[in-house]
DNA sequence: ATATATGCAAAACTTTTGCATACAA
DNA sequence: TTGTATGCAAAAGTTTTGCATATAT
């Protein structure tokens, strides 16, 4: 690879940061919190979960905040899985463009990268547009079954 | 096509019958109100958009154990778009299995029908196995960007 | 007749917001 | 210093639940 591990954070880190300048944002103690949380566990978490990995000293509605602040500097992205509440993760720029396998039974959610899968799926864009004149920009694609552990 | 339209509405009503004597469920006027609005309309429908179909008969707590239920016996299912809230729609079962197309600027939500991905996707669910021992027994496909009317 | 479904009201859970204070630039 | 971010408290929106009554089988 062209980038160590490190490299690779720095920039990573570099780019949340131009990101937050473009929104106006600043880099604070709490949004620091939130995003390491985020590169320490990649898979998406909730709010509670989020909650737990950064401590009592960010609160509730603060973390919420943030939260709505690093969406609309593109930081993070949004996802549900019908579970009645949202799951967070660093936007696919930030990390890499990934699915989702749902585990039904204990509800675990873990990062697949699929790479052949998107060459058909960049195909299926252009037939869509052709089709109905739908311009897709992104798309989700998520698996549901038993992961090895309930399998 | 082997069935016309009003015999596969038949059949559909049967398998639907079937699934609620399975699950112990009775075919009340609640419940048909909602799955007649789910078939009238087969794209994906909030509890709102349900309430507003079914009208003021059923009440919105009545409106919520009827999803519920129907669920349960798998007669519809669940999906969420990050909107907030939990949009519905007739198991695939019941239609014919499709994905999403979600319009970024206006919220609209489509159905789309791609045979050709179909194909890949049972592959992709191969190699999953093998790769990580996951075993998808589904998935879900949207894509998000501009719709005909909004491009 | 009897178990299931509904209606109403109250509550639980997730998420949002107002306002005064604390902090980053 | 100055505008942005946070903390606390209160509220808004979505979904769930208890209990008495009505209904489907």
């Amino acid at each position: 690879m062209a980038l160590s591990k490190t490299d690779r954070h720095n920039a990573t880190a570099q780019e949340i940061d131009r990101r937050l300048a473009l929104a106006g944002l600043r880099w604070t103690k709490g949004r620091r919190a939130v995003v390491e949380a985020l590169q320490v566990t990649p898979a998406p978490l909730s709010v509670t979960d989020l909650q737990t990995a950064v401590g009592p000293a960010v609160p509730l509605s603060s973390l919420y905040r943030i939260i709505a602040d690093l969406l609309e500097a593109k930081v993070l992205i949004k996802l549900e899985f019908a579970e009645g509440f949202a799951r967070f993760e660093l936007d696919e720029d930030l990390a890499s463009h990934h699915h989702h396998l749902v585990c039904t039974q204990c509800g675990d959610v873990a990062d697949l990268e699929l790479a052949d899968l998107e060459v058909t799926l960049v195909t299926a864009v252009k037939s869509i547009k052709r089709r109905t004149g739908f311009r897709a920009s992104n798309h989700r694609l998520d698996f549901f079954g038993l992961c090895a552990k309930c399998a």
